[in-house]
DNA sequence: TATGAATGAGTATTCATTCAT
DNA sequence: AATGAATGAATACTCATTCAT
């Protein structure tokens, strides 16, 4: 029991120190020496919990994009409104990006480098399935225009990821207001 | 003149390299030595056109940057109508970034990545100040919403980026419909 | 018993595993890791068995010197001819290299190279006694000349591991005519 | 010129370096670090004259078994009597491997080791061929028995390696007497 | 302007070995 | 007797950068 919760702690503590670490400088700064050193461990041991250095990132994604979209559908209700549940679902995804900006801005920094691979890509990409659903019945009951998910995806989704940066680097602050305009934009795009 | 001709293809030869190698394997697999050998140069020549890396990799950003920017705006006559002037520049990026997926591959990659330096992103950022300012007009005119400038863009133009990278993983191509679909999305989120 | 017999099991299993490895990628490809996965052991229950590496492959080579010599002697019978003694070492030996591929190959990869220290190679020197001795004898009786054993055993035994080899290789297979071929040039470097 | 010398100067140091370390302790004890520091050297430097290890290896095989038979050779006359050239080579051999305990030892280290790939062995092989021919000669002369040039190889020129070995460790030393005798031994086994 | 050669520090990964259980 | 976890040091190799020419 305690060995095994010093290993989980040890594969947390890797895992953490990868997000630190890769959030600060990208892939290239967060080499498996400076890993090791952060996660107080040495470089040998990350193979005992990772492959190589592909695998470890490949993991750190999955680990966080489950747990994004574990907050995201935490309180979906199938039988709820659309337009209720893609609210709460929207909300949850930005209230995850603002209070988790490490995890958020690394899923960010994942979206458009080669550093996850493609299997790995697509299996995160299952996870976001219940969103796709959720659209797919706002177009058959004539509430979000009858256009591809990846559309409607790119404009209500998508956009987070950019005011999340801003935000960061503080230069247009999110707060209920702009929230709430940016909630709306999101859902003009797509309404019917 | 041809001396200096010479030393421009050279610079030119150099920044294509980088941004071959850099869209194939991240800023990680454009090493300092292949640039060289991709460019047909010496490692050492290099250094007589950028300061070190970072300098390579800053100056290419800016002018992939600008070579965008100059085509969105290429036709842009400022006492047009809001919206057309807005959907000609739309397109025009659109296109751009159809016809060079290269430099836009790169652009995506650099958006979330600490690959660029600050003061370099804010040199790009004054780029598409007339687009900004195209909307402020818009908003005085009552067409556009009265949200903040970062709002329009997160809604208008950064979807554009993840549409064109499904459009090149051949998850959801780009065609003649498509493309009015996302225009459409992209007008309806900001429009009054 | 049932224990002891485990226990001997493992240190022969471990010492099966190592002449696996080292036959087929030299001892730098027999690392403590996988002698221990192929024998399907954890790597610290070497150290039950064997001080170190070192030890490891000095025990292997005195094991195998001695299954080889053990069936060279089989039927020795200091009382026969010396040069039927002599042909019925020398096939045997022969016999024993062809029936045991991985032995003979890790005996020769032993002969001149440092993987085996000094005082385990005069150890396994001491083997093949029986052969000096008979030799000795040879010389006596007049039938072989007076040279020294190690010029004996340069012309007959030694040129063994070459033909294995190229066995191996089949550039140049061992039958019933090459091999009746073989002993009688060994024969005639020696006899008078 | 001098630029040109200085590089052949470090090449013929980590090839030399190679052969020092690959000798004393085997391949395993020749790391890339210690032949850099042997041939006072960085590192990185190795990677200009080879591609790799392995090719670092294959390369000084292919150097030391050139000179060994540029020696050997190296007063042969396809005109002269079939045994007066086969013992001019064979004592220009075994003066090769007294004169150069190094690079004997390599050469004899290579022969029952993976350390050199296939390809590079055969490429060392076709540089004995001379010695081949002779051979064949012999055969049709009635000189030499009518049997494989690998067995003929394997009982005259074979055994040296052992004898050198002996040699060096002392325990049957070479000199005018025994060297008669190891050549008396060799042509016995192979004459007619 | 242009270069090939050179490098020390760094890369991901594996090593032989030990230790707590 | 046996182990899985752990490790510091080592492995082969590459890096961004410099320098003599």
């Amino acid at each position: 029991m305690a060995l095994l919760q010093k290993s989980i702690d040890k594969r947390t503590a890797l895992l953490k120190a990868t997000l630190t670490l890769v959030n600060n400088g990208g892939i290239q700064e967060a080499s498996m020496a400076k890993v090791a050193k952060t996660a107080k461990v040495s470089p040998a041991t990350i193979y005992l919990y990772f492959q190589n250095k592909q695998d470890l990132i490949n993991r750190l994604y999955i680990e966080v994009k489950t747990d994004f979209t574990n907050m995201a559908f935490s309180d979906y209700t199938p039988n709820n409104p659309v337009k209720l549940s893609f609210e709460q679902i929207w909300f949850n995804m930005m209230n995850f990006k603002l209070n988790n900006p490490d995890e958020a801005s690394f899923l960010a920094q994942c979206d458009n480098t080669p550093m996850i691979d493609e299997p790995t890509r697509q299996e995160g990409l299952t996870k976001i399935q219940p969103l796709f659903e959720l659209m797919e019945r706002g177009v058959k009951e004539d509430l979000i225009k009858n256009i591809s998910p990846y559309l409607l995806y790119a404009y209500t989704i998508y956009p987070m990821t950019f005011l999340i940066n801003m935000h960061k680097r503080n230069l247009h602050p999110l707060n209920q207001q702009t929230l709430k305009d940016a909630f709306q934009s999101a859902w003009d795009s797509i309404k019917i």
